[in-house]
DNA sequence: AGCACGCCGACT
DNA sequence: GTCGGCGTGCTC
């Protein structure tokens, strides 16, 4: 009778960030006051975790004598319910643990830690009995009014340190702590403006209404290159911090958030928050702990930065909405784009998505009335791409060995002779893609996964590209032994410098790709191009990113059909946004530039519609493909794939399985069949692809038939919702 | 995720 | 004889 007047519950559901099936009960011992949302420290089998309260189960459902009790409960503020939701909303989407996404919104291990407190010091009400030199002089300085640090109380006194302790145990100083963190100043909605152009201020008063609407909406920003995006939403951004509510600017890779920060710094007067992996342990736990306040009112960072504990979150913004980067492809395979628009659904606010080249998901959702689509013009009425032109590579093939046909070697003279900057992309690392031996035909492959080894020859290594393996280049062939047999079959972008150097004799070129990605050498790199110390620029899909080359007049294409070349489903798209892209950056300022493209398929509907820079064009047939294949957006994509040590292992399971699939008039599977990478880092891997109509809920079909299966050995399966790789 | 338990190969 | 490899299973 009396236990019914507690408000304690006796026992609470507490989630662990582990990939375990549910939440685990706990008591709550005597005296502990615990509320849902609270993070706790428990007891799990030999050692103690963090977790948080998920749900209160007052009514003991669990014998209680075998629970074991929390051990602390942390003086934080709760977890949102929203986050709470939105953890579980993303699980079962995905099919994951919740534990396992628990675990993401709990990368700040710091803030768990007891917080070492800094104190400072500052002058007390009563005077030493006895004064010295050395003590006045520090009196006098802490007389001045600002609390200081010992250390620098000392220095400034020109004494010991133990002079101010000494002095801080008389009572002659005051001990004051110090807030642990430095706390992130509050931005100005209102300084720091530019003038908009009458299309920007057209689009910018449309995403201040839907803010301002404090409700549930998602707006497409659509506008090329240069009309001035980030100034329009960042008038958005102004709206929702003038509401007091809190900002994300989410964006596809860590690469971009410098420049980003400045264009922030400088429009609101002070420094966001930083979030992503390259962010030190201290500064991740400051950031943590502001934006659990709402505190830190602007947040520019990766995909985790979803996954801070937004206390009042008013407006996220996803740049570069496009980019497949937002698709996390190891762990949890969630879209940081697509869960952003859910995190605003749940939370009833704002999701603005920013691109030139957006995807073919979000035009449809415009289509279907479901987003806003809310177009820029081209602030200097220039036409959307440059002049692009197609070189068919069955008429104008260069000599084996070679990639640069002539009219591209003609344009890149051109552009170099003018004094202008020139671009050749490439999106392929290394040297060769291929290795193999001249005398008995074999192919270099890694031993771990089914895939060619590419040579590196700045690293001289033969590099796996899918697991990382690297093994110096043989001097024999490793089948036939026979030497000086090996050879390097087709381009990489450091085979391309190779050629260019010499086709282009007095040409200073730069290559960019991920391997320089490394410390500072990127960084370095794309000054040195701003300065104009490289004028040829050899890169990958880098290039195509978000840097600037405002020199450049010419880009050219070396392989246009690499792209096309994969069983992606959005294959199609995926080229067409990196080629449009890698043709945007050449022009400078109002001024066009120029773009070639080497292709085998010029009369593909993708190759003609770049041509003539018909956009329009090209989304719709793409749209009709993907429309008769029942591909998203129409259709709804799941991969499952199966994997283990053991080849004969790994494909009885999958066609085990494939016995066991619910029958669904729905739902269809495809497979088993080896998945496109058949093996790798040793496993060997088979591929299910289920497809299904748009409303169709894949996920209780998925559950239906996955949920009881068992797995045993080194048998793997990993579900992906959504796949964009197919690999 | 850890951490213990368990079962097989090479050692002082 | 034991040390130790990592496969397997459990944690309220």
């Amino acid at each position: 009778m009396n236990e019914s007047q507690d408000p304690t519950p006796v026992t609470v559901r507490v989630l662990l960030p582990l990939a375990l099936q549910e939440a685990y009960s706990y008591r709550v011992p005597p005296g502990m006051q615990v509320a849902v949302g609270d993070y706790v420290r428990v007891p799990l089998g030999p050692r103690q975790m963090i977790g948080v309260v998920w749900s209160v189960n007052c009514d003991g459902l669990s014998e209680p004598s075998r629970l074991r009790d929390i051990l602390q409960r942390f003086d934080m503020p709760a977890m949102p319910q929203l986050h709470r939701r939105f953890v579980d909303w993303l699980a079962g989407y995905y099919l994951e643990q919740p534990g396992s996404v628990l675990r993401m919104s709990l990368r700040a291990p710091g803030v768990f830690e007891p917080v070492h407190e800094k104190l400072a010091y500052r002058a007390g009400r009563v005077l030493p009995d006895r004064m010295t030199p050395q003590r006045q002089r520090v009196l006098d300085v802490a007389g001045e009014g600002m609390a200081m640090r010992a250390g620098d109380l000392a220095d400034a006194a020109g004494v010991g340190v133990s002079v101010v302790k000494g002095l801080a145990d008389l009572g002659a100083l005051e001990t004051v702590a110090l807030p642990p963190y430095s706390p992130f100043a509050p931005p100005d909605p209102a300084g720091g403006g530019v003038k908009l152009s009458r299309s920007q201020a057209k689009a910018a008063t449309a995403l201040r209404q839907a803010v301002t609407a404090r409700d549930f909406s998602v707006c497409l920003l659509d506008g090329v290159t240069g009309s001035g995006k980030t100034e329009v939403y960042f008038e958005a951004m102004a709206a929702a911090l003038t509401a007091g509510r809190q900002v994300l600017l989410l964006l596809p890779e860590i690469a971009l958030t410098g420049q980003f920060i400045t264009r922030v710094e400088k429009r609101f007067g002070v420094s966001p928050a930083e979030w992503h992996s390259g962010v030190r342990p201290r500064e991740r736990e400051r950031v943590w702990q502001a934006v659990a306040r709402g505190e830190a009112m602007i947040v520019v960072g990766a995909r985790s930065a979803l996954f801070l504990p937004w206390r009042k979150p008013g407006l996220f913004v996803v740049d570069e909405e496009h980019e497949s980067a937002f698709k996390q492809d190891d762990g949890v395979n969630y879209h940081a784009r697509d869960m952003a628009v859910v995190y605003g659904s749940l939370g009833r606010f704002p999701v603005v998505l920013s691109s030139a080249t957006p995807s073919l998901e979000s035009l449809v959702n415009a289509e279907r009335g479901r987003y806003r689509h809310v177009r820029l013009d081209n602030r200097h009425g220039r036409a959307e791409l440059p002049e692009i032109d197609l070189v068919d590579m069955r008429a104008q093939s260069p000599e084996a060995g070679r990639w640069l046909s002539p009219p591209l070697c003609a344009a890149v003279d051109e552009a170099l002779a003018s004094g202008a900057q020139a671009l050749l992309f490439l999106n392929r690392r290394g040297y060769a893609p291929l290795t193999l031996c001249r005398a008995c035909g074999h192919r270099l492959e890694c031993p771990d996964c089914s895939s060619w080894l590419v040579e590196h020859r700045f690293r001289r290594q033969l590099v796996c590209h899918h697991c990382g393996h690297a093994e110096p280049v043989p001097q024999h062939c490793p089948a036939c032994q026979a030497e000086h047999s090996l050879v390097p079959c087709g381009p990489g972008v450091e085979r391309l410098a190779e050629e260019a150097q010499q086709r282009f004799s007095d040409a200073r070129i730069a290559i960019l790709s991920s391997d320089l990605q490394r410390g500072a050498a990127l960084k370095d790199v794309l000054r040195d191009i701003a300065k104009g110390r490289y004028n040829l620029i050899i890169g990958t899909q880098l290039v195509a990113k978000g840097h600037h080359f405002p020199e450049l007049t010419f880009a050219g294409v070396v392989d246009a059909d690499l792209a096309l070349e994969t069983t992606d489903p959005r294959a199609g798209e995926r080229t067409w946004q990196l080629l449009a892209q890698v043709a945007g950056r050449a022009g400078r300022g109002d001024k066009p530039g120029r773009a070639l493209i080497q292709t085998y398929m010029p009369d593909h509907p993708l190759m003609t519609a770049l041509k003539s820079g018909d956009r329009e064009g090209f989304l719709d047939h793409e749209k009709r493909i993907r429309q008769n294949a029942d591909l998203p957006p129409y259709g709804l994509l799941a991969a499952v794939i199966v994997s283990g040590k053991d080849a004969r292992e790994s494909e009885l399971f999958a066609r085990r399985l494939a016995t066991l699939r619910p029958r669904s008039e729905a739902v269809q599977v495809l497979g088993p069949a080896t998945a496109p990478l058949a093996v790798v880092r040793g496993r060997y891997r088979w591929r299910f692809l289920i497809r299904a109509g748009r409303k169709t809920d894949v996920q209780a079909y998925l559950r239906q038939w996955l949920d009881g299966v068992k797995l045993r050995g080194s048998l793997r399966m990993d579900i992906d919702v959504d796949p964009y790789s197919f690999m």
